[in-house]
RNA sequence: UGCCCGAUAGUGUAAUGGAAGCACAUGUGACUUUGACUCAUAGGGUCCUGGUUCGAACCCAGGUCGGGCAACCA
């Protein structure tokens, strides 16, 4: 898992590759502009993917711009997470840290520029009134009363509304182009309007402030951005990002959309992830299960996994659902070459080795990775109270089942073989504890006679064994997709299985580690300690369970 | 019944007028001190109808199906 994304080709790399042989471009600018509204999420990954990764890719470099044009909606909370998200995945604006807000000044003398030329207007218009004129797809619009007022007027009441004289929607400037147009975002859009809010950049100077098809593209040009990426949503105001380019006769930027990620189990839609969070259905906007890159984080995928993600679903037009089958892949080869072993057992019942002494304690030295001996070793304690998994343990079980049954001998991993002799069971007929012996001639596991054990468990010594909260996840959704019908709220779809919380039996070592640190434990799946995790309360989070094992 | 975009195995994506590949998923087998990993192996695809061409997934025409667009949001 390296940096072969680089080399990934797609229809906008075959773009820039044209236009830099033809000498169009002599360089490569690319920007990623979030609002600053909320929390990055897996589908801003793929966005950041192909801004960075292009640039990085032909040599050029990517802009960090927060696209900050409407105050009402933003907040500067959510900046230093964005920001802390974009690093995580590994990725450097350098200086280039920008804000619209820092262009608020020239996008006015642009406006300005744009009524001189009779291109734009100030309308008097409501919102309803205007939305009458506008029309509907099928006829063409009326043209607003304004559309024919006077240059020397526009600009005094655009200056008026800049300087606070009139009430939130009272008045906009429009750009003036085409009430018959098909496109609807031709049909004299709104680029400019009036709202006397505070601005977390430039506090109150402005009480109008840009919309973002005016403000987008000025932007883009001002930095010099060559390709400006987006979803697909924007292609159809793309005429409109030209025209305004074309008419301010600025450098001239151009947009290129592409279809955004959809995976299934996953919901990636602001407002949706904001009542699940507004709700109480999560924890919070970091909740393991939350597609947020924060809650990934949490929950131990790494950016590696979400970077190779977006490299493996490439960029096209086309817009399809990947099956989360495909990330959960990349998630386990990159954890599974990546991460430490540990073992941990998480629905324990007792096993006593009957014949082993009392007070005797073994340590055993284990491999923290089975292929890359250079990840070293670890001392795990051995003694005469195990844990073992409940599941490791079945009466009359089939040759084929991997585990105790009475008389047969069972690898206990890196330490000895036992035999089960004897289960005991309550009046239910669960089971309570195993009764075993081992065999002191086969330290480490191996038999010197050379017999062959079929089975190896993972244990962990009850005397030593730490107990930690771990938190089981799984899919937050009970179906691929829980937008797809229309009867049904997404919220119906919730899995109320999605979150089981365990006490576990964890071998020592496992309470020393940092918040952060993956493991997999061996045979149950990859964890990772939670941020709040510490030596006196132990807490790790499931990633992931291992490839579901074949059927017996 | 307006405009824009799209369609290649179950899913995602290559092939850019010259043998339809890859990954995930699925089936089978081998190996294993993790039922993991690894290895081997199998099945499965160009939306439809015409046209151009020696040759079409690719170019053209018409259709079908899917998505997007009517905030003073981004």
């Amino acid at each position: 898992m390296n940096n072969e994304e680089v080399k990934t080709t797609n229809f906008i790399h075959d773009i820039i590759d044209a236009d830099l042989s033809s000498g169009k471009r002599t360089e490569v600018v690319t920007r990623f502009p979030p609002e600053p509204n909320g929390y990055l999420h897996i589908g801003h990954a793929k966005a950041i993917y192909l801004d960075f990764g292009t640039a990085e890719k032909y040599n050029g470099r990517c802009h960090l711009r927060f696209d900050d044009t409407n105050p009402e909606a933003e907040d500067i909370e959510y900046v230093n997470a964005i920001q802390e998200d974009i690093k995580w995945l590994g990725y450097d604006w350098g200086e280039h840290l920008y804000w619209a807000s820092d262009y608020f000044d020239t996008m006015y003398d642009y406006a300005v520029r744009l009524i001189k030329k009779g291109k734009a207007y100030v309308c008097e218009l409501t919102k309803e009134e205007f939305k009458d004129h506008r029309g509907i797809p099928t006829e063409p619009g009326k043209e607003p009363p304004g559309r024919t007022r006077s240059m020397e007027e526009n600009l005094d009441l655009f200056e008026r509304m800049k300087n606070g004289e009139f009430e939130d929607g009272t008045y906009t400037l429009r750009a003036r182009i085409d009430m018959t147009s098909p496109n609807l975002h031709m049909r004299d859009p709104a680029i400019y309007r009036i709202k006397k809010a505070h601005h977390h950049n430039t506090g109150d100077k402005w009480c109008i402030y840009p919309m973002y098809d005016f403000a987008h593209c000025i932007e883009d040009s001002i930095e010099g951005v060559t390709h400006s990426m987006c979803t697909m949503e924007f292609e159809v105001h793309r005429p409109l990002y030209d025209w305004i380019l074309e008419e301010l006769e600025v450098f001239q930027s151009h947009q290129y959309e592409f279809s955004k990620l959809n995976l299934t189990y996953i919901v990636l839609s602001k407002r949706r992830l904001l009542q699940l969070v507004n709700e109480g259905r999560v924890s919070g906007w970091d909740d393991p299960r939350m597609p947020t890159l924060c809650g990934m984080r949490r929950r131990g995928f790494t950016p590696e996994a979400i970077k190779k993600l977006c490299s493996v679903v490439g960029c096209t037009k086309f817009e399809g659902i990947t099956e989360i089958e495909l990330f959960e892949s990349i998630v386990r080869d990159d954890l599974n070459e990546n991460s430490l072993r540990a073992m941990a057992v998480v629905d324990p019942i007792k096993v006593i080795i009957e014949n082993y002494p009392e007070d005797q304690v073994d340590e055993f030295e284990i491999p923290n990775h089975p292929q890359k001996e250079e990840l070293g070793t670890r001392q795990v304690p051995f003694s005469r109270e195990l844990w073992i998994e409940r599941d490791d343990y079945m009466d009359d079980a089939p040759n084929k089942f991997k585990g105790f049954t009475i008389g047969r001998e069972v690898r206990l991993r890196g330490a000895y073989l036992a035999t089960c002799n004897e289960v005991i069971k309550d009046a239910d007929g669960k089971v309570l504890e195993l009764r075993c012996s081992y065999d002191p001639e086969t330290k480490g596991g191996s038999a010197p006679d050379g017999r062959k054990v079929r089975s190896t468990i993972h244990w962990v010594s009850a005397k030593h064994a730490v107990d930690a909260e771990v938190r089981l996840y799984d899919r937050l959704y009970t179906v691929e997709n829980p937008l797809g019908d229309k009867e049904k709220d997404f919220k119906d779809f919730l899995n109320p299985e999605s979150l089981e919380v365990i006490t576990a039996k964890l071998e020592p070592m496992l309470a020393t580690v940092e918040p952060g640190t993956r493991f997999q434990f061996e045979r149950v799946g990859y964890f990772c300690a939670d941020k709040d995790h510490s030596s006196e309360q132990p807490i790790f989070n499931r990633t992931l369970t291992l490839r579901a094992p074949r059927k017996l």
